[in-house]
DNA sequence: TGGCAATGTTTAATCGTTTAAACAAAAATA
DNA sequence: TATTTTTGTTTAAACGATTAAACATTGCCA
């Protein structure tokens, strides 16, 4: 890579220092500089192609105007449509986004946080999986700033956006049996996460305050990382069942889209021999000719609300924001 | 945020210099070092919980490890898993991905590139819109390493990896002369991009080989940045004619996704009065219940090859490399 | 005419690393 | 013992920007 050019080059070419320089490129002390001269540098900035060196930049004001992402999986659409959201937002404040997928995994997420923080992120965004309290508390400890999105730790008072997944949940059980459909299964993920406790949470609350009770047999919990097998497995549990369930929740898109397309196999009737609650619509889930109900998580509201309590921390350190979003329920009838 | 522990804390601590430090904790020098020093300093180094201030190195080895990464739009399935893999690449070598979605704008894309320049990436992976053959050749004349993927400029010789996009329409085309369809429709962008017209040139030329010949009604053009009633009006145009195709050819999964909505809106019968053939096969279309054709492009690969023919340049500048993978043709039976 | 303010530009320190070169002390060699 | 080599560590100059402070020069007013 051929050496860029510098302040110095300018300067030199412009026979002035690269201080001077430098307080033209960013209008600073606007009043004091001779006109003409600013134009001139302007101009061989321009024809030099001259671009800032943002790192020389970072390491004396002490900003990146970077902020670090981690998500679960950049290639799942949550992640992805958040991605986008976050970045538009940043962008509109001058920021940019470095980004990282730590599939669920403690390890791989504490090293991408290290390589972040490392590279002088000026905050985080991040959806902490199992069994990093530790290393977030840490973050904490060292004043960076961070939100946490879709997931946090009771408890723990820090920045945070979250949905409400035990109401979200609770509502689309009291849906369905609203419906008349009293055999209600779930499947969700397998795992100590706060969020994902609610939603059991949820399920055997409403369960119960309906006069239901809570059947073991038709809570299936796949592992966070789970292999398609896991899905195919439980809605075979569920359905061919000496007491099949009448309708089923799935916990996530891609846990819906894989259950879906199980059921599209095993050739059940939806809604009639079975009705569906899915989190996260997802235009693809369109392509399932059957009515079904989705519980949409605001996801525009999620990144945009993580990305502006971030700016807003990272310029003057508030008291902590933990918010709590509702899921949407909508019914798509077909 | 609290000020960071440097080097100079650490030497402080220790009472050593500080170069003495960087040469511990960078492991060079092994041989000359006192051990026991050396371990006093790590130990030290631990618990102050020091990480590498990478901006102050970057600004002396002229490195960042980064990677800028240029993408339509984050939020869609192809960019968003080809973020995936090239993260993963860049990862097993040490590097980040810093990325900005173009929109398929110019003038937007300009910007990111040169925030992403600016912030010193050692290199770019970008897939360039309409109208920036300029920006991508003075980056060119700069010496700033990058790899297109996706797409490219004829007659402009740098690093590219992109899919045969005449080759993989031609096959199409014939696999559905060879299924005996003669009306086939194709539904893709209208964009000067290079890549984009390859696909109308096999459209035509397969067409014209199969002596069926050319007709314009049936080649729809879909702004790049369209919007769902576009397709649906084409989808309706092609199947309400006084001569309906009895196949059709989407040139994106994005395209595909609308356009399958709307034919089952419509209420076709896929296979029997519409043959479908598709770009980019994406699990979520396994929920339209038909059998279909895809045109699966090589994701991992492209992905893969963008990032190491990136890695090769940023470390030895070597001659161009111009990568054209092919379409593989999946049939998938329901 | 002398003093002071306003204007325009430069000097020089700094950010936190890296790293060649210098240095000091100990060990090996003559 | 004098000299060289080896070992262990420090000094100091970068990297490319920012920015307070210093420095000229000019204009203004009493």
């Amino acid at each position: 890579m051929k050496k860029k050019p510098g302040l110095k080059d300018i300067a030199q070419e412009a026979g002035v220092s690269t201080a001077l320089v430098s307080y033209v490129l960013n209008n600073k002390k606007e009043g004091r500089i001779n006109k003409d001269l600013a134009q001139k540098i302007k101009q061989i900035a321009r024809s030099l192609n001259y671009r800032t060196n943002q790192i020389a930049r970072s390491l004396k004001t002490n900003r990146t105007h970077t902020i670090g992402l981690i998500v679960a999986d950049i290639s799942n659409n949550f992640s992805s449509s958040l991605a986008r959201i976050i970045e538009d937002e940043a962008d509109h404040h001058g920021y940019t986004v470095l980004f990282g997928s730590s599939d669920e995994n403690d390890a791989k997420f504490e090293r991408i946080l290290d390589t972040l923080v490392t590279r002088q992120v000026d905050g985080l965004i991040m959806a902490p999986p199992e069994n990093t309290e530790n290393q977030v508390r840490i973050l904490q400890q060292q004043q960076v700033p961070f939100v946490l999105f879709d997931r946090y730790y009771p408890g723990f008072q820090c920045n945070y956006v979250a949905l409400d997944n035990f109401g979200a949940v609770y509502k689309g059980v009291t849906h369905l049996i609203n419906k008349n459909r009293k055999k209600i299964g779930l499947i969700t993920y397998r795992s100590s996460l706060f969020h994902l406790q609610e939603r059991v949470r949820g399920y055997v609350e409403a369960l119960n305050d309906n006069g239901i009770g809570f059947n073991p047999e038709r809570l299936k919990e796949v592992d966070i990382i789970y292999r398609k097998t896991e899905i195919e497995t439980a809605i075979d549990d569920l359905l061919f069942h000496k007491d099949p369930v009448d309708a089923i929740i799935f916990g996530s898109n891609s846990i819906a889209l894989n259950g879906l397309k199980h059921i599209l196999k095993r050739n059940i009737s939806v809604p009639d021999a079975l009705e569906i609650v899915s989190f996260d619509e997802t235009d693809a889930q369109d392509l399932f000719n059957a009515s079904m109900t989705f519980l949409r998580q605001p996801m525009l509201e999620m990144g945009q609300t993580a990305t502006r309590i971030l700016l807003d921390q990272m310029n003057k350190s508030k008291t902590p924001q933990e918010i709590i979003l509702q899921a949407e329920m909508i019914h798509v009838e077909r």
